[in-house]
DNA sequence: CTGGGTGCAAAGTATTTGCATGAAC
DNA sequence: GTTCATGCAAATACTTTGCACCCAG
């Protein structure tokens, strides 16, 4: 992607242009998954007058308008993602790493005890364990 | 579960038992998921002298030693329950009641494309969507 | 031009830490 | 008696808010 394409994004959501809106998404579509801290960190390379208060302004609205999702894991720092195909998560018990995986989650839902009388609109699936790297 | 019960667990987790402790025991067996605001209002109404600080410091340390979870959901405060036998949880969107459910996670961590070579030692998985009351 | 976004500072909320005292074993 | 938990206050971390100024449309 580039940044042609992230200025699309962002109209196709009615969500105004501004540099600091593009770097953020820059930055979640080339990481996947990332925490405010870090985006605040890397921007601030080479956009020194960035203020943290315009980071949490913009995901606070972008998740709004449902362009970003925020990730919360137990032992990690909330991460936000850029909205696309549902999916469910991998993450590295040992380095932190956090990989997409597409599964089809409608047996499984389908697999609910109906007694309950819950009725699911949406699940969220995180698989503890071991990236590949770190099996070694 | 009883006074008696909670100290018992304690003990097999070689947790020193104190009031403070069988306190917050007692109410996460009560309610199943609870926020440590809660924690620390309710056990207040008893129990005036509590400190914050020592609810954060029982949590952690519970935590290491595996006796409760954290439990993170979008949208709401962390909540905390006691370990017990793996299960999912129903998550109402509307009342933000959460529900245990007890499922078979086995075929789906097999399901998971093997390409990747990540090795699952757990999953987690949380449905959002009505409880039975909401649905009126 | 005009509305909304930005940066800054301050406020608000959440969580951790150090230390003196006190309770558990 | 010794160890460790508690409560308090302070420190740190995280997030939101108000406002003056500025930029995108």
């Amino acid at each position: 992607m580039n940044l042609q394409k992230y200025m699309e994004m962002l109209k196709a959501h009615h969500i105004k242009i501004t540099p600091q809106r593009l770097a953020i998404i820059a930055l979640m579509d080339q990481y996947g998954h990332i925490s405010v801290r870090d985006i605040f960190e890397k921007i601030k390379e080479k956009f020194p007058s960035l203020s943290l208060a315009t980071v949490y302004k913009n995901i606070n609205a972008m998740m709004e308008n449902r362009f970003i999702n925020e990730l919360k894991i137990v032992g990690q720092d909330n991460k936000y993602e850029l909205v696309k195909e549902r999916h469910s998560h991998l993450i590295c018990r040992k380095c932190g790493e956090i990989e997409d995986v597409f599964i089809d989650t409608k047996d499984l839902e389908m697999s609910l005890p109906s007694e309950s009388g819950f009725l699911v609109e949406e699940s969220s699936i995180q698989f503890f364990g071991l990236c590949k790297k770190c099996q070694s």
